[in-house]
DNA sequence: ATATAATTTGTAATAATTCTAAATTATATT
DNA sequence: AATATAATTTAGAATTATTACAAATTATAT
């Protein structure tokens, strides 16, 4: 069993099988830390400090491919926005209606439905909508 | 217990104390009988025949009100494009990434999740992705 | 060190959705 | 039944997240 959370961006990258950059290092390395499910506009914000010659672009690039090296989960908040989340394996999700914060909520990988047989499941979402803690 | 589904579309309207005009008896009527989860677009291309007047603004303004109404869901695709559902009550739905049909998944509504204590939960979605029997 | 294929970048283009203001319509009231 | 008024519809413009494009740069294999 491999520990994959003691892996640096750079080994996810290299495991992953895709080409070591600076943006894709630097995008990843922030997603593995931060906890707020940020946007490509928010991530760019974040990273230009350390990467100067950094662009949007960029960041819609990266996120794209580490989403579909399965490196970085990939959330739709309730306004159409997609949302990055650097966290591994299944849990769901909790979107604020007010703050617009989201949060992780652990829950079971339970797709054992009727409607689901000779379907190949790729991702399952849980996802929870309302008014948060802080802000109840 | 009322059995909601032997009423018609005015009188979900009325009972949701919101005005019964023509845009949206028509719209709520459609989405009561479609099963295909359309977007506006696919809404306005298929009503528009049997209301001449109709405006594609005008779908856009009615989805949203029947579902801040509660009349109707809303879903994102794995896209982000909002469908809407005419559907009652709680249920999951699966996502084809191949022919991108959505359908209805049967599930229950299990929300007791240590990290929900203090929030208001206000939706509750479960969604999964993958290739349809159809596709597989 | 070099070749080359992939990646990054800046900008332009796209497309779903929202905004706006005028025209129309549903409902309550007389 | 006619009228007032507040809500809704409409058409088109504006917005905004995302994608497309083509040139410049860079990672990797040789």
């Amino acid at each position: 069993m491999i520990i994959q959370s003691s892996l640096s961006a750079q080994d996810r990258l290299r495991e992953a099988g895709i080409r070591v950059t600076v943006p894709r290092v630097s995008i990843l390395e922030f997603l593995m830390k931060d906890k707020t499910h940020p946007t490509c506009e928010a991530i760019y914000d974040a990273v230009k400090n350390n990467v100067d010659t950094l662009s949007l672009a960029s960041v819609y690039n990266v996120t794209e491919k580490l989403y579909e090296a399965g490196l970085v989960r990939r959330l739709l908040s309730p306004d159409g926005e997609y949302h990055y989340d650097g966290v591994y394996g299944f849990h769901g999700h909790f979107f604020c209606n007010k703050c617009n914060s989201i949060f992780d909520i652990k829950c079971d990988k339970n797709i054992e439905y009727e409607e689901l047989k000779g379907a190949q499941v790729q991702t399952v979402s849980f996802s929870t909508y309302g008014i948060c803690p802080k802000c109840n």
